[in-house]
RNA sequence: GGAGAGGUGGCCGAGCGGCUGAAGGCGCUCCCCUGCUAAGGGAGUAUAGGCUAAACCCUAUCGAGGGUUCGAAUCCCUCCCUCUCCGCCA
């Protein structure tokens, strides 16, 4: 959420700034809202004062054993003005908080233009594709080839968007997972936190996901406010939900693999092959809570840390800076790294690196002693996956296969494979 | 599933219709005293909003939402959450 004292003082500038995201600002309405809500609020506010002063009187009155009903009759006819005013100011309340509850995040001066993905801008890129002598498959062939990646059985028991992993590959999975999360902890700073894959709605509006991306969520049938989470992002960063830290505990920094659960709603069509866009996968997502100042600096640490991975794995990828039209509704900046798929031929997401400032902090109401001023302030949200585990996996499958359709792992997860270095087809 | 207890400021904890935005303690900030290591005295210290140049001031907030009343942290209703005991399951 932005201050509302920003939407009230610069609501030009906000808007200004959100048309690069392509979000309209209704600038009138806002004014017209926020002139009647002032005029009302006071008229409110003063009737109340009016009543607390009469009351007190006949709290005092009566106490010394007056008469009070002379009294009572002054303020009889206060108190349906008051419900009327009250009332009044409720719904103008209500709907200024509902139209501020979807305004995203202003984007960061460093933001390009642009409508879609396409229009993102590339920063840097690192690792040299590999030149095949012969045609590489992508995931799905090879999947299929060894018999151990199954979209066809996870569709008759739950439909489209599934997968089955047997054997090596399922291994690999879950062997990725653990390697991340050792390089977060022991490198990178991170401390590991485990969490619920059920939240509340209270949660997901904390960090954006609600009201707006209803139909992006499953929701639990039945009387619970409950909803599978889309990322790790929602309980990790809700740890930190109405409450005040002190100084000494920021940053923190937690480190966190969930399954994700994604409804797809609106993405018909697109990614139908393989598992690059599923309803249920694996991610490995790194939150930090930092102080305002830092949150800049940490943004770029961040990414960095989850660049480490495909480092490590040997996996071409390139930085590119998200242009304001595929910028998401909380962030203020995002970096996404995408990897290098052979099968496709070109770059994938496959890790979403972002700076949400204090607009997750301002829903959430997260805040730190700041101990120069001595007051609670919002403390800032940096979030980034670290990474998405089922694309890690298709990158290593397709980057790594020679061509008798074995695929050679990268030497840091021989160990951790328990000796296992090839994967051979069957 | 059954029975009971409870949710109050950064934390702990009193209050159970009327100067109570809330005693007391802890913590924190400032000042004083003392000076063999840890203690004593004093003052201050909630959040959000309105108005304002600013201070003053005003409004709201004691889990959430309704109700009763001139007046609610306190009484009534609904909901949410936590804890204890019993049962059930692992």
């Amino acid at each position: 959420m932005l201050d509302p004292k920003l939407i009230r003082n610069e609501i030009e500038m906000v808007a200004e700034k959100l048309r690069i995201k392509n979000f309209t600002l209704d600038v009138d309405l806002i004014q017209s809202l926020e002139a009647k809500r002032k005029q009302v609020q006071i008229e409110t506010e003063s009737l109340q004062a009016e009543r607390n002063t009469h009351s007190k009187k006949i709290g005092i009155a009566k106490a010394s054993g007056e008469d009070i009903q002379p009294l009572l009759d002054e303020v009889q006819h206060l108190g349906a003005k008051i419900e009327a005013a009250r009332k009044q100011l409720d719904e103008i309340q209500l709907e200024f908080s509902d139209l501020i509850r979807t305004i995203p995040n202003l984007p960061d001066e460093s933001v390009p233009n642009g409508n879609s993905d396409a229009d993102n801008v590339e920063i840097r890129r690192w690792g040299d594709p590999r030149e095949f002598d012969f045609e590489p498959l992508d995931h799905v062939d090879l999947g299929a080839m060894h018999g151990q990646i199954d979209f066809e059985t996870a569709a008759r028991m739950s439909g489209s968007r599934f997968v089955v992993m047997h054997g090596s590959m399922a291994r690999l999975h879950r062997v990725l997972i653990q390697f991340m999360l050792e390089v977060h902890t022991r490198e990178h700073g991170y401390s590991e936190v485990y969490v619920p894959y059920l939240v509340n709605s209270e949660s997901l509006f904390g960090t954006g996901q609600l009201p707006k991306f209803e139909e992006d969520q499953f929701k639990i049938a039945g009387e619970k406010d409950l909803y599978l989470i889309p990322t790790a992002e929602v309980p990790v960063t809700n740890i930190v939900r109405d409450q005040i830290l002190e100084a000494d505990q920021l940053p923190i920094r937690f480190v966190c693999h969930t399954p994700c659960f994604r409804s797809e709603a609106g993405s018909y069509g697109k990614d139908t092959r393989g598992m690059i866009r599923h309803h249920q996968f694996e991610k490995v997502e790194m939150v930090q809570l930092v102080k305002p100042q830092d949150s800049e600096a940490v943004h770029q640490e961040l990414t960095g840390h989850a660049e480490v991975i495909l480092q490590k794995l040997g996996l071409p990828y390139r930085v590119v800076n998200l242009c304001g039209g595929d910028l998401g509704f909380s962030a203020t900046k995002t970096l996404d790294l995408e990897v290098w798929l052979p099968g496709q031929n070109t770059y994938r997401e496959i890790s979403s690196c972002s700076n949400f400032l204090d607009f997750q902090a301002r829903r959430m109401r997260a805040r730190w002693r700041n101990p120069e001023t001595g007051k609670p302030e919002l403390i800032h949200t940096v979030n980034g996956s670290g990474l998405a585990v089922g694309r890690t996996l298709i990158a290593i499958v397709e980057n790594y296969q020679m061509a008798d359709g074995s695929i050679h792992l990268p030497q840091v997860l021989h160990s951790y494979m328990n000796g296992e270095s090839v994967i051979n087809k069957k």
